[in-house]
RNA sequence: GCGAUUGUAGUCCAGCGGUUAAGACGGUGGCUUCCCAAGCCUCUGACCCGGGUUCGAUUCCCGGCAAUCGCACCA
């Protein structure tokens, strides 16, 4: 635990209108926020930072579906049976139990045992309270996704998503034609998810409705190199493997070839992540890349590890980079019946000579007429290897056929092939929002308990407002100069605050409270003197002050923002 | 969901079975040549929600909601 108290920052955070619990004037509902002005600004700040790196950087698409899916795409995905889970708690101590798990010595298959069924086995089986002895109560279904009805009377299931993923996994094909049929293809998406969280806590870090930044990376499943790895190679990271607690830093390229981490294109988003977390001010020191434990791991991941950053609340999960597999399209393909792969084509197209099984056409036809097609569809299907005695069987509309040799004949065939079909790989950088959000806000506050003074030091790329403009005193014509420099820097992008209220002191306070990085003051030898025509420009880290032309307050603020350090202007 | 603690202006907090519910900070308007939360004046704003006990409840009791911590859950 570090010694940052986080009532004062969500306090700070709720007063200057960065995130509000939501719906406080009926109560509050647990694990839900509002970003205000302020927070809205910093996480669109933060959403463009990662767009940058990965639609910018990296050339990947982004899209946006839909929230709310009908129940087969989470039947596909796992999540209608994984995030429903079957509870029961004892009536003596109220521990909460998986009631399926409590059966699974006497049933090979309890997943499948309906709530009812489950209480009949804990009596039949005598099964009590594990902790205490008790007796159990009823099983109820206790379901992490948000359920709905998509259309009025008996309509389709539908549930809110608890991840971004499947809407582009559920949107492959149309990626997959956008690309022009080649991989590696690179999908983004930002949007909500929605998880009914049993016990929200820690504020923004566990939400009911959250935001995320997902990243789908398409990839041939043998080619798990990546160009720009040589980039990073010597690049370092701080690494928790699995096979014990020590964190070590290793290159990206010791990593890999020391099998740390399964893949060069997995190492080289790692990197990437820690590139993107730092670039929002995210502590070096207190960001490590965790990899999950084999039983934590879901079972169709290669290697899966997380991004924790140390917070007041411990280190928290806030990215997840893990190499799916063929898991998530395999499964969309089996479920909806369409073939989701990748057509590779051979450097080389090569030739295959095999046995093959052919219908005789002119005899089948008279021989079973109208079914004739069906039957020599079947028959073709078939390899040598199915011929017995030399004949094979067929099973056409659930009724089956035993054909002679008069049917079909074995011939060698010659067969050109110029590639095969793959299921391509998925490389997931999975970033949670919010809790980035807050880990932001956490690294950049910085408390003097002395003074009683707060300063978020946000890096001017997040900072929600960029500049702050005063007059000394709101009269004598000095207002009149600060709000045409205010008029002349704020737009959409350089977010500028007017503030000519109380006096210059406070007005620096209030911005150094919300993380705004330069104020600029016109003051009275702005009007008159040899300073005529300029202003000063104070740094909030620093609190240096400089005096700059009035004219060329907006290109000064644009070469900050753009990386020049005050010194330099 | 369980247990413990808590709930008074935007924030921090005082107080009480009958009060005009106090103060500080903040916000606002004004005055002040005002460069790091200076000063003076004006104004602003609160007893979480519902029920019960009582002549009377912000205060006592019960329930709900929310927050903090612990357990469990989740990642």
């Amino acid at each position: 635990m570090t010694e940052i108290n986080n009532n004062d920052l969500l306090s700070v955070c709720k007063r200057r209108g960065f995130i509000w619990p939501s719906f406080e004037i009926y109560g509050g509902v647990a694990g839900m926020f509002d970003y205000g002005p302020l927070g809205f600004s910093l996480r669109n700040n933060i959403v463009e930072i990662w767009r940058d790196i990965y639609k910018g950087g990296e050339g990947f698409v982004e899209i946006d579906s839909e929230t709310v899916n009908p129940r087969e795409v989470f039947k596909a995905s796992g999540h209608v049976d994984e995030f429903a889970d079957l509870m029961t708690y004892c009536t003596k101590c109220n521990s909460p139990f998986r009631a399926d798990h409590l059966v699974k010595d006497f049933y090979g298959n309890p997943d499948v045992l309906t709530p009812r069924e489950l209480d009949e086995a804990f009596e039949k089986h005598g099964i009590s309270c594990p902790e205490c002895k008790g007796r159990l109560g009823p099983t109820e279904e206790f379901n992490l996704m948000f359920k709905t009805s998509i259309g009025p009377g008996s309509s389709r299931v539908g549930y809110l998503r608890p991840e971004t993923a499947q809407g582009i996994f559920v949107n492959f094909l149309n990626l997959y034609r956008y690309n022009r049929e080649k991989l590696p293809l690179g999908v983004i998406q930002t949007g909500r998810g929605y998880r009914n969280e049993i016990a929200p806590r820690q504020g923004m870090i566990r939400m009911r409705e959250f935001n995320m930044m997902e990243v789908e990376l398409f990839v041939d499943p043998e080619d798990k190199d990546w160009a720009r790895f040589p980039e990073a190679a010597d690049q370092k990271l701080n690494l928790v493997p699995n096979t014990g607690d020590e964190e070590i830093t290793v290159t990206l390229k010791e990593a890999v070839e020391k099998g740390i981490i399964a893949n060069r294109v997995l190492a080289y988003f790692i990197y990437v992540t820690k590139r993107f977390l730092t670039r929002l001010g995210i502590d070096e020191g207190k960001l490590r890349f965790r990899q999950h434990l084999s039983d934590e791991m879901a079972h169709y991941a290669a290697d899966c590890w997380d991004a924790e950053i140390l917070l007041s609340y411990g280190w928290i999960e806030v990215t997840g980079i893990a190499d799916r597999g063929c898991w998530d399209l395999s499964r969309h393909s089996q479920f909806s019946g369409t073939e989701l792969t990748h057509f590779k084509k051979l450097d080389e197209p090569k030739e295959v000579e095999c046995d093959r099984v052919k219908a005789n056409h002119k005899a089948l036809g008279p021989a079973f007429k109208a079914k004739a097609k069906a039957i020599a569809d079947a028959l073709e299907a078939k390899t040598p290897s199915d011929i017995r005695d030399g004949k094979i069987s067929v099973s056409v509309d659930g009724e089956d056929v035993v054909l002679g040799s008069e049917f079909f004949g074995v011939s060698l065939v010659k067969e050109k092939i110029s590639g095969e079909r793959v299921t391509p790989h998925v490389i997931e950088p999975s970033h949670g929002l919010d809790r980035i959000f807050y880990s932001v806000l956490e690294h950049a506050y910085s408390h003097d308990a002395e003074k009683d003074y707060t300063v978020l030091r946000l890096r001017p790329e997040v900072a929600p407002i960029k500049v702050g403009v005063f007059p000394l005193m709101e009269k004598d014509g000095l207002d009149a100069l600060a709000q045409k420099i205010y008029r002349e820097v704020h737009s959409h992008r350089v977010e500028a605050y007017y503030d000519g209220a109380g006096t210059i002191g406070k007005r620096y306070a209030r911005m150094d409270e919300v993380g705004t990085p330069w104020c600029i003051t016109v003051d009275y030898d702005s009007l008159d003197g040899p300073q005529k025509g300029t202003v000063t420009i104070r740094d909030r880290d620093s609190g240096l002050q400089k005096r700059v032309e009035a004219d060329s307050v907006s290109t000064v603020i644009d070469a900050l923002l753009a990386g020049k350090s005050f010194s330099e202007i």
